[in-house]
DNA sequence: GCGCTATTTCCAGGATTCTCGAAATATTAG
DNA sequence: CTAATATTTCGAGAATCCTGGAAATAGCGC
């Protein structure tokens, strides 16, 4: 059920902490940030950033790679656009919406 | 704080029943949805829903219009904008991540 | 005012979350 | 193997959330 997922993947976002972790990481890009990084610029425990990482990993949101012992974290863009693409989805089935969709005529 | 507001809204459609319900609205468009209606619908208990709604009402992701007895409640599209606006403000900005951004030269 | 329908507020129990420190694990360096 | 660093897992307390039933409120028609 995508709308579980979908969710999920909010839910995993709608926390200020793991907000401002996201964005930090799709601020950095493919360059990625290792963990100890993220702990300083955040300011939180480290078991902490784990567990939030670990959730946003869990929904797909974030991705790791192992670099010797430092584990760099990337945000996943695909998910999120899948994400945002739920979210518009259905949007203007039965009315206008804004000025973001697509190219239909008026 | 900007940060904050968005974290409240994604935690708000963070959860399946509110992005049931909130989906549901947005399907319905301007014409909206009665109270009633959605509460059949969903198949929930009416002060589920009330409490549900409340939340979504708070954060300005849908609003209410009085009709006699009957409420009317409507996606509010201008904040969903915004919030996928936020979402996908900082991206790219080291890394591309797809197609559905703005028109700024490559 | 009275009754009626639509909706919200109050209350509570059970589940989940958030945060951290301490201990455990993983990987590299020597 | 031992030491050192990076990160996760464990345990726990405080807070919040989710859900529904019962009672209260709001607006309308008579």
């Amino acid at each position: 059920m995508k709308l579980e997922q979908a969710a999920k993947q909010l839910e995993a976002l709608g926390n200020p902490t793991r907000l401002n972790l996201y964005r930090a990481l799709v601020r950095a890009g493919e360059a990625g940030r290792p963990v100890g990084y993220l702990q300083e610029t955040l300011g939180i425990a480290a078991s902490t950033l784990s567990h939030h990482l670990h959730r946003l990993i869990l929904t797909g949101l974030v991705t790791q790679e192992r670099q010797a012992t430092t584990l760099i974290c990337r945000a996943n863009y695909p998910v999120m656009n899948e994400l945002l693409g739920f979210l518009a989805d259905e949007c203007c089935v039965d009315a206008a919406c804004g000025p973001a969709s697509s190219e239909a005529a008026a």
